[in-house]
DNA sequence: TTATATATGTTCGATTCCGTACAGTATTGC
DNA sequence: GCAATACTGTACGGAATCGAACATATATAA
């Protein structure tokens, strides 16, 4: 494989893996339909039913994809950084998706009309590959958050919901509110703000009005159920797969 | 398109919607690998962890993917007959699943061995590209049985599975123990018994050691949480979109 | 038939979580 | 500054579910 694209033409250095990972002459011809977007906190990029009009690769952020059910709650089936990509149905083939996805953090990435990527897609058959793998990824990582969800209590899923995030971004103190948080594990929000209050007590968190700060994060760890390291392990052992 | 094939070699008639789908010429290709078995009851084709090394194409029957916890509780995630795969990850490059695959109702369906398919996935772009549309399918769907096995109840859970599974096997009686209804919703067998008898109770099924008979489909389709009306639509509307 | 394994009904207290409400505190907009 | 908004702490009764145990009934095998 070709050495990857250090930075796109006005000198920003790209950090999504997917974009590193393809050869130069892919990266040429999808560089001119890329825009560099900024992405904010609870910006909404697909909303659950609806068409989807531009894709993203994340250069860092982080995006949480959410099962919507009709009375309005939500859960979290999977988070996407900047080691993959937002829109995955456009490269199935299909035009809606039935998950929404909203920004967890301000956010950088390349914004992609649908057309474009489905004109492209043809002629770069490394991304097509990477962008499906990816695809098979975030499945079997939605599968697990599934089982965790249903089977672990609040607390637990708190402290791994708040190690996966911390992984993803760097940078130890994140803006959550709990009212948020609830909608990510499938809660309401007074059980969140007991179980995080547990979590500071203990000495493992750190909070005020709408940021947390992990201080210790191996006592975390403990707290967090074995799907924190069940997850890291599915998607390290994926990736040495493939190669 | 060219026309479907109608049976095999051996005059056996395939019901397997993807087989059916193809053109002939990759059906020639395919043909000689494939070998039609008979699956039982509870048979597990897949463990979680372990490496594939058969893929099917169901003709009839149902199978479940479920995800499995270290203490050995399971959730079920996924609901393949014979509109489907099982075997998706080797179509992606993968060797294994992390997912445990189980044999819901006696079936048969075509097997094959995981080389054969590789070698074959290249000189068959329709196959090809229709598991990985199915993959999408399977993975959109797992994420609304994640939310609702997180936000709904025993009941509304049990109806809704009962009638998923009725719709994809034909036949009012389904060889289910509570047991194994807990491990497919998550749940204990105790909490299984008790919701069961309230839908006999109330005249929606009927069960005995080991099956059960759905006698009103009507009244529980009400018992059963909006989830299964809403993954009926998932299917239909995708399937719609790729056309 | 008898013994054994499997499947179901039911109970117990304990725990978690629910829906809801209200009070207190911090931030934002004017 | 003040008012309005947003975020958090906490409480309440009630519901659902948990883990575990035990009794009973049905099927299977010896």
């Amino acid at each position: 494989m070709s050495p990857p694209p250090r930075s796109d033409g006005d000198g920003k250095q790209i950090s999504n893996l997917l974009l590193l990972a393809i050869p130069r002459q892919e990266w040429e011809q999808l560089h001119p339909s890329l825009e560099l977007v900024r992405l904010k906190l609870h910006q909404v990029l697909h909303e659950a039913g609806e068409a989807i009009k531009s894709v993203y690769f994340l250069n860092d952020g982080l995006g949480s994809v959410l099962t919507v059910l009709p009375d309005g709650k939500s859960v979290e089936v999977g988070l996407i950084g900047k080691e993959g990509f937002i829109g995955l149905p456009v490269v199935f083939g299909f035009k809606t998706s039935p998950l929404r996805l909203v920004i967890q953090s301000d956010a950088t990435g390349y914004r992609m009309d649908v057309h474009s990527l489905q004109k492209m897609l043809a002629d770069c058959p490394v991304l097509e590959k990477r962008l499906q793998q990816f695809a098979m990824t975030l499945g079997m990582q939605s599968t697990q958050l599934a089982a965790c969800n249903r089977l672990h209590d609040v607390e637990e899923r708190l402290a791994r919901w708040l190690l996966m995030s911390h992984d993803r971004i760097g940078g130890d103190t994140m803006p959550l509110t709990q009212e948020f948080l609830g909608q990510m594990l499938g809660t309401r929000r007074s059980s969140v703000s007991m179980a995080a209050n547990i979590l500071q007590k203990a000495g493992m968190i750190t909070y005020t009005r709408g940021n947390v700060t992990i201080v210790d994060k191996r006592k975390l760890t403990d707290a967090a159920c074995d799907c924190y390291s069940i997850i890291q392990n599915l998607q390290s052992n994926w990736q040495a797969e493939t190669k």
